[in-house]
This record gives structure tokens, sequence and C-alpha cells, in this order.
DNA sequence: GCAAATTAATGATTTATTCAAG
DNA sequence: CTTGAATAAATCATTAATTTGC
């Protein structure tokens, strides 16, 4: 049942490294246009839609997040449980805990020889470099209130947003991977996009069960 | 600051009727197409866009939940309460709790002579009536699947998704209400819709609060 | 070796939560 | 305080790895 009918997109190796170093890179939430410039590119490799793309980069993000949540756990544990055996053990001398958390570092990879890749790369929203900026004369419908947003705000929480809707026509599609159909645009419609907020952020609401 | 760059859709209360309507007569989670022909007819009595209507149903539908998990917790609550009380008073004789829970009954309010209503009406999901099945040939790329899928399933299950995307390109927009914009479509891309998943299921997830 | 059976990854949806305008 | 807007978490579902018995 491979072939006829394959329900969801499954990423070609050189999609999946692109990707990947677009993440590496800074990508987290794309917006629309980003979107759709990543499709068209990542689309040479193999067939792509944009939701695939969006998703890609929605779970990929929420599956690092909660990795690095589930290791700080573990780590938080380890030293818990370190420091009971140190308190048990009557304050032997102290020495360094195995305790660095490296925040993934870019193995740069040989991306650069595949075709599109660099003009993919420009679409990086970087860490904290400032191409900011330069974005926003694209989207003009926040405008209005970009003026009276405060220094912080304006120079670190740009966001823009599109919203975006394509109604899927075309039939059931192709085996799984390769081939470069045309997108098919029908109709109008909403989707949101970018932001770019910091990872790393320690869990809320762990606890905190009550419903009211 | 309130008319030049008003940033959020504040929705007539005619919009607000026929949306309220539209949610009693079953409409949940209307679907890309669906959200167009509610959109156009709404635009008959003022500004509205897309997203709107697709936010709008997503959080009427999340805040109803919401007040009913509310009123249902309040009332185990007094029932418990009132079982302990009654224990306390050592099994007086039974009676009656005040316990009934309508489940949001319709007030067939008078919305016929609005334009529009009408026909916007044969968008709605009803209860379980079986319209279903006239969707499913608008929609192909889940018919592979389709043919395999076992009964309950097919009755029950039918789902059609879509995906969409439109940028926003307009100016910051006008005052607030009123005024009839083209809407602007600018690019493809996508979202989600329609499903038919009941109501008033009870808040799973309110302990289990480890992250491991 | 090789399928059937399990399990792990991950694409796709839905639901909950949070932010912020009015 | 209500509610439109947006994001994040949880969940579902399918495909790929892998284990297992033969």
């Amino acid at each position: 049942m491979s072939p006829a009918g394959s329900t969801r997109w499954c990423p070609t190796p050189e999609q999946l490294m692109i990707l990947e170093e677009m993440y590496r890179s800074g990508v987290r939430t794309p917006n629309a246009s980003q979107i759709q410039h990543i499709t068209a590119h990542l689309s040479f490799y193999g067939k792509i839609e944009g939701k695939n793309v969006f998703y890609w980069f929605q779970n990929h993000k929420a599956r690092e997040r909660q990795k690095l949540r589930r290791k700080l756990g573990k780590q938080l544990q380890q030293q818990q449980q370190q420091r009971l055996y140190l308190h048990q053990m009557q304050h032997s001398q102290p020495h360094h805990h195995p305790l660095h958390l490296h925040c993934f570092e870019s193995p740069a990879s040989s991306l650069q020889n595949l075709p599109f890749y660099n003009s993919a790369k420009c679409l990086q929203q970087g860490g904290l470099s400032a191409d900011a900026s330069s974005k926003m004369v694209n989207y003009t419908w926040k405008m209005g209130i970009q003026e009276r947003v405060d220094i912080e705000k304006s120079l670190v929480g740009m966001y823009d947003r599109d919203w975006m809707m394509m109604v899927d026509v075309a039939p059931p599609s192709l085996p799984c991977c390769s081939s470069r159909p045309p997108l098919k645009t029908l109709e109008l419609f909403p989707i949101t996009a970018t932001n770019l907020k910091e990872e790393c952020s320690s869990s809320k609401h762990n606890l905190s069960c009550n419903t009211n």
C-alpha cells in the first residue's frame, strides 16, 4: 500500500538536510512568504507542499524543546540525587559536576553544493542578527501598531504575521518521494507565522493542575 | 487610536448573531470553503476576513467547552459537598439533586429575515445528519485510504481537510466596522479545518503532571 | 534471510494556554 | 472582563526501524 495513496509527506534526505540546516541557522517559525520560498526551493528535490514545511518547523521546534526539557529534567534529577548522595557522604571534598549543556552547535555540513541551498539560506532569521527591519517592508498590516511599539519589542519582538489559504484539490498524488508538481492554488485564507522568541525556556505549567 | 489603525476585527451585531446561530446549528470547525462562504455572506454586514471567522469558531468552541467544564466542575464539587453533608447528616431521606445539564438549546432567534442568513444556514454540519458523503466529492486527497477504512470510521470519522494561505497586504485597514473590501489574495498556503467530533467531552489530563 | 509483530519517529490535527485590544 | 489573535502543548495516525520466531 505504499505507492498509490500515500497520505503523508516523506521528506527526501536533501530536503531534510536543508530544513535542519535552516533550523540550526535560526529559522523557527517561517512566515507565509518564507514558507513559499522554502517550499519552492525544496520542491526541486521532490514533492513537497507548504504545509509540510510549516508542520516540519512546528514539530521540530516543539520536539527539540521537549528533548531539551527532558534532558534538563534528568540532569536536575541526577543533580539532586548527587546532592543527596553528597549530603549523605557528609561533606566529602567538593568537585565539579559534569553539567555542561551544549545548546546544539552547527556541524557545518556540506550543504553548499546542493542547488538552491545558498539562495534559501538568506531566509534565516538568525540569532538576533538584524535583517529584521528589512522584512518589515513587505508586510504592512501591522505597521499601524508598529509605530507605538516600545524599543525592546521593536528590536527583539519583531514579528509579522500573514494569512493564507490553499485548498488541496490535487488527486491523491503520487507514490511518495520525488516528482515536482505545480502547487495548485485555489482559494484564499488564514494561517499564522513567525516570531523569534527564544528557545531553551524552562517549561512552564508543569504543575497547576486545577482547571479553575 | 481607534479609527485609523484598528488592529482587530470587531464583529457587528448581525455578524455575531449569525455566527452564533450557526454555532447553535452545529457548525464547529468550518473548512476552507465554508469559511469563504461565511465570510462572503457576513461581509455584507461589515468588514470581515476569513481569519476572523476561523478564529471566532475556534475561540467560541473552546470557550463554550471551558464554560461547560467549569459548570460541571462546580456541580461535581457541590455534589460532593452535598454528599459529604448528607453523609454527615447520616442518611436523611433521599431526594433529587439539582443536576440537570441542559446541553445548550437553540433559542430560535429571529435571524431568518437577515439577508444571506438562510443561504448560509445550509453550511451547518448538524448533529450527525448525513450530508457527510456529499462533501467527499470536493476533496480527493484522502480518498485513497478511505477505501480501507472500517465501517465505524467511514460513518462517523469522516473528515476533510483543506490547506490555505493568504498574505495580508492591505494597508492597516479602515476604522473598524463597516466597509466591504475585496479580500486581497496574494499567495498560496496552509491551514486546517473541519471535523465533527463531539463537544461535552470531559476534560482529559487534569493530573499527570510529571514530564517524563 | 524474511515477514509478522513491536516499537520508535515523526507528519498532521486538535486542544489548551497565553497575550493583548477595547 | 470579554474576546480576538497567536503560540505551544498534547494527541492522533502513519510510516520507518527494529525485534522476533521460524
